[in-house]
DNA sequence: TTATTATATCGTAATATTGCAATATAATAA
DNA sequence: TTATTATATTGCAATATTACGATATAATAA
């Protein structure tokens, strides 16, 4: 037995869990903290600024693709990346509403 | 080797990433969730609502209070469980200054 | 065509997470 | 005291994640 009962979870249920777990790695919280600090977005750029090899980093971008936290446009040779404002938008809408429904919900 | 280098992350990434990854199980969105649709919230009540055995649900909740996401309150027998508004507001303040900071940065 | 450069995928070892039966603990009731 | 009730912890098997060397792919340059 072990890991994963997904299928007696609700799809809204699962797939935050998946958007979560995009985040939840500290090189994929880097990445995103990176992009974010800088104009351009060069997956290079990215590979060199983290601790990591670049297959390594390679399979971080990817999770966080899957998860549409990022996005990459083919550039010629390289690849840019750069933060998905939709899904940030999504949760910062979350939270919020999280927020304003827990008045006086607090044990 | 394998898993974690969080030596080479500073302590907001590998914090960051640690509550993302309290987020990261369905069974810890339904609870999140659950703790949102009701008044009370007793423990026996969480592990009624799961579809989990009451020793992995103890385990989630142990974690979810690690990630300071919510808190446990003694009642008699009983632990009455609750979110932490100081940590949703925490994430929505997150995710906003990111939105915000977004602007023109995407490629 | 053959380099070169940039990124992705494969294979695999090390490690972490998940789920639960069995058991332990802690508070109250009888 | 001995139940009873509610929750937590232990131990372990099944599964998932992480990291990276080796290799593959894809686009451009020479």
């Amino acid at each position: 037995m072990g890991a994963s009962k997904a299928d007696f979870f609700t799809k809204e249920q699962n797939d935050l869990a998946l958007l979560f777990k995009a985040m939840s790695h500290p090189a994929r919280i880097a990445i995103i903290q990176y992009l974010l600090s800088v104009e351009s977005c060069i997956c290079g750029d990215i590979v060199n600024e983290l601790p990591l090899a670049q297959p390594t980093v390679s399979q971080h971008l990817k999770e966080l693709k899957n998860a549409e936290i990022i996005k990459g446009n083919i550039e010629g040779t390289a690849i840019c990346y750069c933060l998905n404002p939709d899904t940030i938008e999504l949760l910062e809408k979350y939270f919020g509403q999280i927020s304003s429904k827990l008045q006086n919900k607090c044990c």
